[in-house]
DNA sequence: ATGTTTATAAAACTTTTTGTTTGATATTTG
DNA sequence: CAAATATCAAACAAAAAGTTTTATAAACAT
């Protein structure tokens, strides 16, 4: 049932997402014009229009794009037990994966589409999270268990971007050993 | 110094602020157009533009006005002790602030302007958190202290961020239960 | 390898939205 | 009440968005 993609689509795609992203580091998404896009792209206007309803809808793609190479890295750890461990390895990944992609993310976040971005973020790691914790015991309180992981996955989120924004302040390790710190064993 | 705003000046401001929050809960802020603002605050165009650039510096200047709004109602709170109850006692400032100006909150929320609230939340709540806390050895742990900031208050303003955008969903005297109990006393 | 399909390019065009300018009018200030 | 100035109205210019057509080139299927 899985259509082939034409190469061509596949290209234009590719320069489209790859001339967002450089235009978003070097001006608001706000101020970027269609033609400017096209005209970075090396492809013509109405080409565009044959895929994209607006910039907006490039965005969108684009960042639906990355939620679906998230997700593909994040089910290679399906297998595990819950613990903090197995939680503290799905942050290992997602440093990675966010590490791989600074370039994107920092464009993204650069230009406040941290909405968008977040709740996916809260969404993949969300997924089998609260199942889990449930099923284990690791939550002794009676305080709601979504409450409890939006607090924790905000938090993680928060330092995240700031990791994104400002490179090099600590290393992928250091960020661990935090998180690690940060995160109870039982709550 | 403080110059004497024209009144003209004052009411355009305003309905200016209003039709642009009622638009965003209606729809995208990429999609409001600067003629469609001016309609529904029944102003001139030609005036739109004798007090802003365009749309993003209104939303701006209507964010600006927020937080100075909420750094007023914090002054009140300035005499206390560090503690965590003193951290209680900002945060039931900021929950009521929000509540009270929920619409604002929730149109800025819906259109992914949460970077430039959250920057501000921060801002307020770190203004002199970080100080306060370095001198009441409340940190014992060896982790830097912007990490532990960045964590709690990112934590805290997820579920700020989530309260707002589910009217009825806990009370504000739950919500302060909660981040009671996910607060530790001593980090 | 070849014919068929289809994505892209080019260019001209329409429509929409932005942004500016002018002078007249109304409101605020002092 | 007089002076200052913010707003309005209307016409305008310019920029950007979005559409359409035809020709070409690239990818696909067999």
């Amino acid at each position: 049932m899985k259509e082939k993609i034409d190469l061509r689509v596949v290209k234009t795609n590719k320069v489209l997402f790859n001339a967002l992203i450089t235009l978003m580091e070097q001006k608001d998404f706000e101020k970027i014009k269609i033609s400017d896009i096209c005209e970075v792209a090396l492809i013509n206007r109405s080409t565009f229009y044959a895929h994209y309803e607006d910039k907006y809808d490039l965005l969108l793609a684009m960042i639906d794009n990355l939620k679906q190479n998230l997700e593909n890295e994040l089910k290679q750890n399906k297998e595990e037990n819950i613990s903090k461990n197995y939680f503290i390895e799905l942050l290992k990944i997602l440093i990675n994966h966010v590490d791989e992609k600074r370039t994107t993310y920092n464009s993204i976040l650069k230009n406040d589409k941290n909405g968008i971005l977040i709740d996916f973020l809260i969404d993949v790691s969300n997924r089998d999270l609260i199942s889990r914790l449930k099923n284990n015991n690791i939550v002794k309180s009676n305080i709601p268990l979504d409450i409890i992981t939006k607090f924790y996955i905000g938090g993680i989120v928060s330092i995240g971007v700031d990791w994104i924004k400002n490179k090099d302040k600590y290393t992928k390790e250091e960020l661990i050993l935090y998180f690690d710190k940060l995160i109870p064993d039982k709550i």
